[in-house]
DNA sequence: TGTTTCGTACGAAAATATTCCTACCTTTGG
DNA sequence: CCAAAGGTAGGAATATTTTCGTACGAAACA
């Protein structure tokens, strides 16, 4: 076990294995090998050992009361996106969550439905905003 | 020289070095260096170093007509930060830049400018839309 | 029961990224 | 002209991330 103080940086390749784990739920080292299989070229331990590092650093737990042991994410999905958000925003666009939301309605990255969610969500905090 | 197929992602420390020259415009490795330290300890021949390798991953182009070679970035500053974003929402929000916005309003990373730049900008969205 | 299959643990190799030492050249100022 | 200051180049040391070989125990099954 490992420094629990600070949060725990997920690396590129261990978020592959967070998006698998977030999509499936807990699984077996092997249930994730096989879904990284179906994209990319990796061997077994190379996904047993990132997990276990993973776990290391708290990103992961894992119940190892079976042979097969199971692993989860330690923390929920929307926390762990909402922090890589952030460092993402500070390190691109200094910090201002407006400039990125302006570069993307300005590209071709939102699709119409897109379009139309954000304005439902934007009228939903209004709303809420103007009951306070 | 390098290979020039591919596009070059700038890592991290890079990525702090892009930051600078957005800001300042083309500037020497000396300048870029006292920006860096108002906020990180790093030793001038480490910015230099990174630059050199950053000319040669195309990243950068440089002025060497003169001792003191200018650098300036290759690509404007608006198609790097569109690939970074996009990078960033595949391997984040599986693509969906809906995914990405609705998180970031759902949380309280948009300022209250935030959310009225957005509407503004969505308002001039379909409004362009209409036009077609 | 023996052997094959499947699992974990551990260490180390390989690939990247980061940092800085050293050498050597040019400019500047006394 | 000489020394100090400031530049670039290149290689090497570190740190980090990614990959996998090997060992060894447990389970499955012929």
């Amino acid at each position: 076990m490992e420094d629990q103080n600070k949060r725990a940086e997920p690396t590129k390749s261990e978020l592959e294995i967070l998006q698998v784990l977030w999509d499936k739920g807990p699984s077996t080292v092997r249930a994730i090998n096989d879904e990284l299989l179906k994209v990319k070229d990796v061997n077994y331990t190379t996904t047993l050992k990132l997990m276990q590092i993973m776990a290391d650093k708290g990103i992961l737990k894992r119940d190892e009361s079976q042979m097969k042991h199971i692993y989860h994410v330690a923390e929920a999905e929307e926390k762990t996106k909402d922090h890589l958000l952030e460092k993402f925003i500070d390190s691109v666009y200094q910090g201002s969550a407006g400039k990125l939301v302006m570069q993307l309605l300005g590209n071709k990255k939102a699709s119409k439905e897109d379009l139309a969610s954000i304005r439902e969500m934007l009228d939903k905090l209004d709303k809420k905003q103007s009951l306070t």
